[in-house]
DNA sequence: CTGAAAGCGCTTACAG
DNA sequence: CTGAAAGCGCTTACAG
């Protein structure tokens, strides 16, 4: 109702130059009692509080920031709506790893999702004095606003080959080691289920992209026992990263002409789903089918059967990002900083040998 | 190395000065070519945008907010350092419900955590167009801050008591009615494991906090079976929201003198923690011993056996305390906003009669 | 359609 | 120890 009124009320909020009058001293040594205590007289600064305190004077965040110069906030910039973003747990604990590193430092953490779908005004608009960016082939666009804009930024799992800072596992040689163990079990009939292109990613040919990098990983694995990702038995499939897509796609499966004996995921949040849905339907894992995960998020350790995965320490991530952001914002040259940190592939319980297949004894 | 040099660098970005100088037109119009293209000629605007793209010029988004006085970005206060904030799903829910509406209405969402351990501080300092707190019996100092900042405000699973927009379940009510399912199953020796008083929590003996409101549940319930909180065989502890803290709980409740036939916990996660202690030492559950939990989080169906809980609609919290937030941001007085959501009690199988005790038979 | 100028609320060399 | 003044990079009535 009070539209106007309250909007008013608002603009009432005393300036530095109120009690700078009303204690008779001059803004600088307003300033400086907030400030810089040792450049004024002990009796100017308690005044000067005084008044201050008495009418509810507190410097205005906003003027203090742009006369600075800073933010003292750091961005983390959302590769797909929030709704989907917030609800994976590896992307939880990536944030975490960030934000305790904001907290050390003073600094807000601001989580910054496409701006009316345009990830490029985002970025433009960003009130931040860095950006953490994830799982971004990153756009060329992108990239040039964050340059332009002189704002140092340091990517998660994107791709290394770019002339940027980034941090990440060895995606290859993880999807390598976990399709090994899928294939020592003696399967032969899966379905690989992938991730979705994030909206950075182009369809640039020299794609690097982290689900392309795993996939590399999954054919090295797959040749060295005669199949590829084109042989017949080699189903691919792609999910979103929610629970409910994970269960999706384990219905999808199941409607498969033939049945896989393993299914791959490339994401623990996935693989859960999936156990959720085959569980409900009456397959037993690893019994009936096994399947993989990746991230070895806290939950993989809460379904039964227990997950086998690729354990990437996400919290690592985004702390290990965030100092290496916090050095840059200090000046510091990390351009050429690549940080590979290792991936450990962790036997559980959601993987078994092949079942023998009554239909194929004759 | 080059670090005076990088610093430089930084500064040389171009500003609308340069624009206008550059381009032969004035800061006005450089202004309206980005902002209000109607106010200029076709022409003007092309030959301005073309020199701007040239030499990389965007517009300085902390002087654009601070011009225009507004941040385009809301704060959530955290309560507790990140570290454990982040973990407790319950929170990431909120999280996303907020980030949902931040998304909508194109703002970021800043994350605030205790500066140098002083909310105060971080509250001083944060800019943001307004605040959104969570689980506070909110210490007066924060609340004068946010007043005297004329920082819009509300509150999440705060004490609807104080002066401020709120959004609540009733804890009281819920409490008592999980509480209500535990004594029916004729359990009599319980511990009450409590969320540890945050931040924000005063000792004031008007307390109504959440803690607080969830006992009077209980001990509503417990007195119909001529009970209390006193009892002996009623038993209290607190512990963090983390899943390593439910275990370590877990942990002291074995050794107890007299172990409880059942749990009540006041969080999922902490009811998780004790589930998989309980589990990994030989317990059987409901078994042995009942565990019940609150929130009803995602994880409270991936566990064996699935939680029996209050649920809570957190990610619904979330988005309705910042859409009410957004109104008092665009001037809608709201001050007297208490919203009560509806909880419900799920009835799932960590819950179960209360075991037949050999050593009581004589 | 266009521009000169004031203003947003601070900080900080610089001079005294 | 203190203050007048310039400056941070924008926006926007106002006048032409």
């Amino acid at each position: 109702m009070a539209t106007a009124r309250s909007k008013d009320a608002k603009d009432k909020r005393p300036t530095i130059n109120d009690i700078a009058r009303l204690s008779g001293y001059s803004k600088t040594a307003v300033s400086f009692a907030f400030n810089d205590p040792t450049r004024i007289g002990q009796k100017t600064r308690e005044q000067i509080l005084a008044v201050a305190a008495q009418i509810g004077y507190i410097p205005d965040p906003m003027a203090r920031n742009f006369s600075l110069r800073r933010h003292r906030s750091i961005g983390f910039l959302l590769p797909q709506i929030i709704h989907y973003t917030l609800r994976n747990p590896y992307m939880m604990q990536v944030i975490q790893g960030i934000g305790s590193v904001c907290q050390k430092y003073g600094y807000t953490l601001t989580l910054i999702p496409p701006l009316n779908e345009s990830i490029t005004e985002a970025v433009r608009n960003a009130a931040v004095d860095g950006l953490i960016t994830i799982g971004m082939k990153v756009e060329m666009e992108i990239v040039d606003i964050m340059r332009q804009r002189k704002l140092p930024f340091v990517t998660i799992d994107g791709t290394p080959s770019q002339m940027m800072p980034s941090v990440n596992i060895d995606d290859e040689a993880a999807a390598y080691s976990i399709m090994r163990q899928v294939l020592a079990e003696g399967h032969r009939d899966m379905v690989i289920v992938s991730l979705p292109d994030d909206a950075f990613t182009t369809g640039a040919s020299d794609d690097t992209s982290v689900p392309t990098l795993r996939k590399r990983g999954y054919e090295r694995a797959l040749g060295e026992v005669g199949l590829s990702l084109e042989s017949p038995s080699v189903e691919t499939m792609v999910s979103e990263c929610t629970l409910e897509d994970g269960k999706h796609t384990a219905h999808l499966i199941t409607k498969l002409k033939t049945r896989p004996t393993a299914i791959v995921t490339m994401s623990d949040i996935v693989a859960i789903g999936c156990i959720l849905y085959l569980d409900e339907h009456g397959y037993s894992i690893p019994g009936d089918i096994s399947i993989v995960g990746f991230d070895n998020i806290q939950e993989s350790v809460l379904v039964t059967p227990r997950l086998t995965t690729v354990d990437q320490p996400a919290a690592d991530k985004g702390y290990m990002a965030a100092e290496v952001l916090f050095r840059m914002i200090n000046g510091e040259d990390c351009e050429d900083t690549r940080l590979i940190i290792p991936y450990r592939t962790i036997i559980r319980n959601s993987l078994g040998p092949v079942p023998e297949r009554l239909d194929e004894t004759p």
